[in-house]
DNA sequence: TTCCTTGCAAATCGTTTGCATAATG
DNA sequence: CATTATGCAAACGATTTGCAAGGAA
């Protein structure tokens, strides 16, 4: 299976660079839309797709039972706002967290996703102010 | 809304006791069905959902797609073979993971999610023998 | 009797897929 | 030209929901 070339596939990847959140399919659809009016949700998501296995793009399971993108494939955490539901990446170098998990246990552990939850900066702020 | 008593409820919950993994609801449903026959997978879902809302068993996105329910809902971590797909608890006691993810980051942060990935114990062991 | 819970079936929602056509190399 | 990618619509699988009937307080 030899990759071709398409223009849509260069949208959608341009798209996500260019987000710091983490958006999902249909947010990838709807932005991309402006640029091909006549693109299709099934060409989004084979796309979608087709980046994360070729690796990249990550596909990120927020828990919220939609898949959430991210064009940022280097190793990070990421950060889920209960209130708004922004996804923000969190930063924890230095911290070898399959290392720690590997004291504890008899299989061979590779790899860990990791989010966590709480409250945004943003949304901390505006604790006390009328909700828009 | 008043809990009243159902005896599917407690049959979920009782076998979801039971269970060291972390079922499926169509797993529940297959074996709550032995007990009740005419249970229907609504039911089900209902009184996970239910559970879960009320603390009393938690829901767990493993990233295949289908929830997973846990009747251990004290704090501890997940393990997913990426070969059997089974999944284990894990061992972490003190290590506080809040506390290191909060060194860099501006919101607040109230809890995690953590899944770690690699081989089973036991897929381990079998990786030279006849696949079943 | 009140109102929560059930079983059933239909509805939803996110995602995938089959197919004929268009675009790429 | 050979093949991959697209748009469309239909298919899918997991989960939710409306509704009339059943069960608990």
């Amino acid at each position: 299976m030899v990759l071709k070339h398409s223009r849509q596939r260069d949208s959608i990847k341009e798209f996500l660079m260019g987000r710091k959140d983490h958006p999902t399919a249909s947010v990838v659809y709807d932005n991309v839309r402006r640029s091909f009016p006549n693109i299709s949700l099934g060409t989004v998501y084979r796309n979608l797709t087709l980046l994360a296995d070729i690796g990249e793009i990550s596909r990120i399971h927020v828990g919220d039972g939609v898949d959430h993108f991210d064009a940022d494939t280097s190793p990070h955490y990421h950060f889920i706002c209960r209130e708004c539901g922004c996804v923000r990446d969190l930063d924890m170098a230095g911290i070898d967290l399959d290392e720690m998990a590997s004291r504890n246990f008899d299989g061979q552990i590779e790899c860990h996703t990791v989010y966590f939850h709480g409250r945004c900066k943003d949304c901390c702020q505006n604790l006390h102010s009328i909700k828009a």
